[in-house]
DNA sequence: TCTCAAAATAACTAAAAAAATGTTGATATT
DNA sequence: AATATCAACATTTTTTTAGTTATTTTGAGA
């Protein structure tokens, strides 16, 4: 077992139980005490424990990481098919917005088969992704970077914004419930706002598990969106609630 | 004699007779012609040279000062000793700016050591080496993409910047002439100008062999700067031009 | 407040892993 | 045919990781 795999394990205990005793971790890894306190001693540093004489705690207000990498591997295909669609509605020459999140990456990776085009993103993945792509002029929206949603945030973020113009906008959401879309976080939110503001165009882009659930901020109405794309067609009860207020998914084949 | 070392020595023969020799490098270098070719491959692949048959030339177009990917492999050593240095003015807790350039991405990727810590940067490099570790808190100046000199730029830059303090910036220079630093592109002039006006206390980072050396654009006069960091002591002439104008220089050990 | 056993750390050594280099021999180039 | 390249493997060196011991610090109970 590596020393990373090992400090990994530590914090999935300790995101079990909140705490962790040197002594005993010392015993199931079956390595010096030693070992284990250079371990916490690294995990502290990354911010993501408290040493206490004995053990550690998890620190106050660590929102696991993991999450970014976990949904990053989820349902490549079904991305996939979803970026495609929306591939559709850019031309070569355009200005486009991108906004956070996984499937964003996806479909911000795939825009350099547009090229020459300009793309406006606070998006970490799709800057590391045409960063250097001869043909794709990169604006990257400045901010607080988080961890969580791999992107920028914040005022840094919004005020770039209000000063930018885009052809297209493409949003995600993490929850549509009846006719309108949620997100948990309340910075994320602005941003996404924003983007729909500063473009002639938007398109939400969401899976269609996604339908029917709520987060703690509204993002917006559906009907503010020109386009919304999902990658299969949604429970029923959804499905009626969207053709009544008049609005069409386009399903990506 | 570090791999590194030995590669950095094969561009500089490089620079200098337009074409090496294989047989010749491994005697000079008193390694086996194997080791010769690995680092030929490695330079190759880095977009340095051009492997012949029974040795390398240069690679034609490559504007070796202005390439960001050759100044990264330069002077590894320089910089770390410089970037060690730099550290020093650095307390956890700070806010910290750094800029463009290879030299600023050494010292971006310690400043982990500092946590926690406040990074405000246009440096892509420092972005991804920052990115997500806990105890860091990156705020990213947006803007336009420079793949040759791995940042960004622009309005975008400025107007954040404009709305941001710092207690410290390293700003590091191309060339410096009698009191005055300058470079060669105009943006990134205005950056670096932008975060000097930022910071509490600015501090310049510049290779001793680039004393005596011009560029197009004025950056600062170097009595803005409160600190002046370089790796060894600069040709004698100007030295004199320094100590006349009441400068002191921080040689990094 | 004081004491002292447990815990934390520092400093050093040993072991393991990774990286760099060398050797050999098969294949390609001139 | 002579030499250069390359791949595969062996060897050496360097770096990383873990363990041990000695010393300092901590905090709970007297």
């Amino acid at each position: 077992m590596r020393r990373e795999d090992r400090q990994q394990h530590i914090m999935d205990l300790l995101v079990e139980k909140g705490a962790v005793d040197l002594d005993q971790l010392a015993e199931r890894f079956a390595v010096s005490k030693m070992t284990i306190h250079r371990d916490l001693d690294d995990l502290e540093q990354a911010g993501l424990l408290r040493k206490m004489r004995g053990g550690a705690t998890i620190e106050a207000g660590t929102q696991f990481e993991s999450d970014f990498r976990f949904r990053e591997r989820q349902g490549g295909e079904a991305k996939q098919r979803m970026a495609r669609a929306a591939l559709e509605l850019i031309e070569p020459g355009m200005t486009v917005m991108i906004n956070d999140g996984s499937m964003a990456a996806v479909l911000g990776a795939m825009l350099i088969e547009k090229r020459p085009i300009t793309v406006i993103t606070n998006n970490a993945a799709v800057m590391d992704a045409l960063k250097g792509e001869g043909g794709v002029s990169l604006i990257a929206l400045g901010g607080a970077y988080s961890a969580k949603f791999n992107g920028y945030f914040g005022v840094l973020t919004e005020e770039a914004l209000s000063r930018l113009r885009a052809d297209i906008a493409f949003v995600s959401a993490p929850a549509v419930s009846g006719t309108k879309a949620f997100h948990m976080n309340d910075d994320v939110v602005r941003i996404k706002r924003s983007m729909i503001a500063a473009a002639a165009i938007s398109c939400l882009l969401v899976n269609h598990q996604r339908f029917g659930r709520t987060a703690l901020h509204m993002l917006a109405d559906l009907a503010e969106f020109d386009c919304i794309i999902t990658d299969d067609t949604p429970a029923h009860d959804e499905v009626e609630a969207l053709a009544e207020a008049g609005l069409t998914l386009t399903i990506a084949k």
